[in-house]
Parts: C-alpha cells; structure tokens; sequence
DNA sequence: TAGTGGTCTAGACCACGTT
DNA sequence: ACGTGGTCTAGACCACTAT
C-alpha cells in the first residue's frame, strides 16, 4: 500500500524505469505505443493514477507522448532537425547577395514565415540598454513566426533604431531581397559584427501553444546582436526555437 | 465535477495560471513560498490531486520547486549564470599560456573537477566516424564533472585518438598546465580549429542525478571536435551543461 | 508536534480517436 | 461502440522540515 515499503524506489518510478529500458533497448522503436494506462494497471497491479505518474515521467523527459483517444507512444528523437551555422549564415555574401539567411537552412522543406507583425514604439529599459538608445526613443519591432513543412519551429522578435529605419523598408512586413540587412547596409549601417547569447529553459504555456510543443521539450533562446562599423548596435533579435528542431553549429578559429 | 463543464480550461490549469500570474506580476518574488497544496484545496475547493497538478505544472515550468516537508518556492531564476565565451576562450593564447580554460570562466567562485575518470577502449562506431580512426583502433576517453560554488553544472566527456596521446600526460588525471590542448600542441597536434555543435533536450534520470537537477530544468548538450592542421580530428568533447548555469556566447564578424 | 509535499488507492465521468 | 488518455474526487499513510 505504501510506497516505501516495498522497495527504496516509487512504484511509479520503477514502472517508468521499465518502459524506458525498453525505449533504450529498442524494444519500443520511435512511433511504436508503449502498454497503456489499463495494461500497466493489470501488469502492475497498480491504480490508474500510479500508471498516469509513470507514462508521465516519460513525456516529461521527450521520450514519449500521448494523443488522446490513441495511446503514448515513442517520441521519433529526431526526425531532422535543422543545422543551424551560426556564423556562415551570416557572412555579408549572403544576405548582400540577396539571398534570404533562412532559405538553404530549409533546403528542400518548405518554409512558410507567418504571424508577421511590424510595429512602432517607445524604447523600454531592457531594449533602450541593449540597443543604446535612450528610454522613449522611437523603436522599430518585427514579429515573426517561422513554420518548417508545417511544424512551427521559432518565433523571432526584432527591435531595430528608429532614427535608421523609419522610412524604410525595414518597417514594412517584406524587406525585399537580402531581408534587413541588406536594407541596413543600404542605409550606411550593415552589420559588420555579431554577438549570439544562447540560453535555455523549458516553455511557458504561451510558447508551448505557439510553436506546438509536446510536454518535455526546452526551447533555445538565442539572442543576437548586430553592430554597424563604429560599434553602434543596429539590431537585436530574440529568437526562440523549438529545441528538438535544431542543432546550432558555430565553427571557427583557435 | 467534471472538468469542461464550467469552463472550456482544467482546474488545475486555472490555478497554475493564476499562480504563474502571481509570481510574473512580482506578487510572488524569487524565494517566496507559493501558497501549498492545503491552501489551493481551501482557496479553490479541490481535492488534493487537483492542487498537486496544478502545482506540478509550475515546477515542470522550471518556475517554482517543492522542498519536502518545507513548500512549493518561487525559483530563483537566475542566480548568475556562467558566461561561456565560446570563441575567445579557445584561442589559442589562452592554453599556450598554462592558463586553464575553465579558470576565468568560474572568476571569484571556486570550481571543483570531480568524478575523474580516464581510461582506454576500443572506438565503436559512432566514435570511430567523428574521430576518423578505425573501428576498434584505440582511443582514450576522459571523463569530469565540474562543481561551481558546491552545485555541480557539466559534465564532459573527451574521446582522443590512441596514436596520438599514449604514453602521454593526456592519459593521466592530471594533464599539467594549459591542459590537454598544450599537450597536443607539444606533440604536433595543436588544435587550430574548432567546431561546436549545440542541442538542447530533458535530461535523463541519471544526467538529472549528476547533475542535481531541478523538475524544468533542461541540459545543453554541447559536441566539440577539435581540427590540428591538416584537419585531422585530436578530440571530441561532450559536454553536458545544467542549462539554467550558463549562457553560452559566441562573437564573430560578418 | 504540526504541517508540508510525495505516494497511492478505487472509484468516476469526459472528450476523443479508432474501429 | 469501444478503448484511449485527461480530469477529478475523497480518502489514506509516509518521510521530511520547521518550530
């Protein structure tokens, strides 16, 4: 009836244990329905709520997930998750060729940018600091949701000087070939360096909606900042990924 | 009774919102105890697993954590985390120098490297593919766990290939001043290039264990192979970081 | 000792997907 | 129609922490 009786370990935790040696083993393939919450109780002799904490401990660790009215299956780790070359991909002959960053990540996967938003307004603390601009200064924001063959794999937020962009087709929902960058340089202000700050944590139930996540997986928070020639800050951007959709690669010199 | 029949959301759903709420709008400040499983079913009239859900969902959030005996408490996100230069911390003044790589990283607090290990085997088939040797050529393995101010926050695992480093200090715990990079370096083999691939997922029950991770906290898994010239691979490192403990950072030109 | 979270039971109704 | 996971109840005993 207890549960340290027993053993030294929960039942619940034994029972997952079990089910994980044998995802481990390959007993269970990707895709394959691990024993339900009815078999684990008849298996286990145990109550529907102990066999619910078990298969739950799986989903929160991304081994596996549950569709209603369909059983828990084996999560498929990893499909194809997209390589992200942090530091090519922004080398000026991309973009400056007008080419999109984004374009050969997709390859031959169909990428749709949608939930595009582009507003203006007044510099907070937090983005005044980071941008070097005074509190109340007029900001530029762009929103962006990005859909990979249908799964949405990262939302992007941009804030951008006011004083550069306003006017431009940096503030209107399509940039035009070479995206912002292109646009930035045009104006005398092309970034010339980089810096990415790379984070992570596990979603709030907003993100989780919006990028489609299954219980148990992180999202990367990567935040980049784009300075001009003369160290001036012309762009930062908040990009959170889906975690399991990604692999970030940077390469470089000792 | 049921749960969509008085709102289209779950109890337990509502209370995690209302208490997500509390403690975003600075009601409930790091540290603070959150009201415990007694209040919610006072405050709300639920049963006891309803009160537990929805406080489950706020630790899986990485939001809060329980403490037997004592509460469910505000976490304290973030301490301080490390900053990871990824590029400049690998130049190539820093280990030619006798410096540790970890050394300024950690600054005022006291690092710890323990659990080591270093031992021969031969290469399987994924090692042998990343270290370009042969299946079953030898190779050494090492394997550490870092421990900042008492809170262990990486482990790492290094596979170099056995030509190269036997009968050398790399096979030893200690490796001297500057590391196993200075060692390669004196026998020919200085690493003059790198690659950094990063991921993020749930940790393991195990890595969860080393580590003393928290429910909601995910690990950055980072893969680095080291290139001497010539582009011969001299090591690969995984390292395995508690996320909430570092952020990782790379600066690099257009 | 009193209160806390951790585990567990034996029921119940629901929405959902598959058959 | 049936089985699935999702939610919920009203109890219970335990180990642990704080007082």
């Amino acid at each position: 009836m207890d549960s340290a009786g027993g053993g030294r370990q929960a039942k619940y935790v034994r029972i997952a244990d079990e089910l994980r040696a044998g995802i481990q083993s390959g007993r269970y393939g990707p895709g394959d329905r691990l024993p339900g919450e009815n078999d684990l109780m008849a298996a286990h002799g145990v109550a529907r709520m102990t066999a619910r904490a078990a298969l739950g401990v799986l989903q929160h660790e991304g081994l596996a997930e549950a569709r209603k009215g369909a059983g828990v299956f084996v999560r498929g780790l990893w499909h194809s998750p997209t390589r992200r070359r942090g530091i090519q991909r922004l080398a000026q002959e991309r973009w400056g060729a007008g080419r999109s960053v984004w374009a050969d990540e997709a390859g031959e996967r169909e990428l749709v940018v949608d939930q595009v938003e582009v507003w203006e307004e007044a510099a907070g603390e937090p983005v005044a600091s980071v941008l070097g601009v005074a509190v109340g200064a007029a900001v530029w924001v762009r929103s962006r949701r990005f859909v990979l063959d249908g799964k949405p794999v990262m939302t992007a937020v941009s804030w951008l000087p006011g004083d550069i962009v306003a006017g431009t087709p940096v503030t209107e929902a399509d940039t035009g070939p070479g995206g912002t960058y292109a646009r930035l340089a045009e104006l005398g202000f092309g970034p010339v360096r980089f810096r990415e700050e790379i984070r992570s944590r596990m979603p709030s139930a907003e993100e989780a909606e919006r990028l489609r996540l299954g219980a148990g997986t992180p999202v990367v928070v990567v935040v980049r900042t784009a300075f001009a020639e003369g160290g001036r800050v012309v762009e930062v951007n908040e990009m959170t990924l889906d975690a399991g959709s990604y692999v970030l690669e940077y390469e470089f010199d000792a």
